[in-house]
DNA sequence: CACAAAGTTCAAAGGTTCTTAAACTTCGCA
DNA sequence: TGCGAAGTTTAAGAACCTTTGAACTTTGTG
């Protein structure tokens, strides 16, 4: 879960963005970095927030030093989570860009769709794993009890893990006008 | 949060373990893996709990395919994490490991000192860079409120994952005699 | 339609993490 | 004390993920 420290903000003279800004994205990159998605993602939609108008691909490239192909592909990425949508602006041929407020239900939705793929394997492996050990006579009937408990420990944690992404979701909604 | 594949048991002659101990040593390898631990930390503590029995480390290394350093090193951390404790086992010199069932603590502990590590720094980040717009006349004062908001955003991560890693472990407290 | 600008894709580069293997240290025992 | 086995540390390498940059495709406009 560590990061990549592909960090432009630092001490780059090329850089446009003021110091407080470079501050509220990068810390919003890390954070999201934290949930398992890239820095970048979190740095565009701060930047987008943060702005609150429109922005083109070439703007935010330049503000956030990224290339071209990397804003294309966060863009698409954060337009297909739904925390930016993509706007026509009057005065310009290119596309826009706008930061959604829901932030929390993307973290959520991706979360348990990554948890539910790995939760359901693991539940199948283990119930493999149960019956194959239960064919060998040598297998003691204990042991078949201890790989039973570990099948239950996952589900556990996915059931963790679904009342938390709920209650964050809820958080976010009750304080909805708030972001 | 993707993990490496450094997988050995796929099909590979060499491996004593059976089809059944590897698929759960495993299973538990990915659950812990998403979590943001190695995948050998939970084959390992996997191994010892479906033994039993007290296993030595060059054991462990044969069973798992890992080498001398590795088991080291997985030991150590597991043994930090009051996951595995080491024994003396009478007929022998060498240290034997068995695994300990408070396996939610392990996830809860270090899953909460790393959030907060995250959490405070963020924290100060964005009321520096609150502080610093501020001082700036040409900025919006919805701009001040949404910096702000940012910073109410993070506590509420904080605070959503304080009350899961709490949940994780009191619901393993209260089924604490089944595993 | 043709041209230019905008946007997308992907192989390769750049960067990070994990594992290994070998040198090194510690421990038990004669 | 000296030896061998056990255990630890670490530099180098393998595996992996992300970003880049250039080729390619799409879009808008005269």
């Amino acid at each position: 879960m560590k990061g990549y420290n592909y960090r432009t903000t630092d001490n780059d003279p090329t850089t446009t963005l003021p110091l407080w800004e470079a501050l509220v994205t990068d810390a919003v990159g890390d954070v999201i970095e934290f949930w398992g998605f890239k820095r970048n993602h979190g740095r565009v939609w701060a930047l987008l927030y943060l702005r609150r108008q429109p922005m083109s691909s070439s703007e935010i490239q330049e503000a956030l030093d990224l290339s071209k192909g990397a804003v294309s592909m966060i863009t698409r990425d954060l337009e297909l989570w739904n925390v930016v949508s993509r706007v026509r602006h009057a005065t310009s041929s290119a596309w826009h860009f706008v930061a959604e407020v829901e932030f929390m239900q993307m973290i959520g939705q991706v979360l348990e769709q990554r948890e539910g793929q790995l939760i359901s394997r693991v539940a199948t492996d283990l119930k493999d794993a149960g019956r194959l050990a239960a064919e060998q006579d040598e297998v003691d009937p204990e042991t078949l009890e201890r790989i039973e408990r570990m099948r239950r420990l996952a589900g556990m944690m996915q059931q963790a893990l679904e009342i938390f992404t709920r209650t964050a979701q809820l958080d976010v909604s009750k304080t909805r006008d708030l972001l």
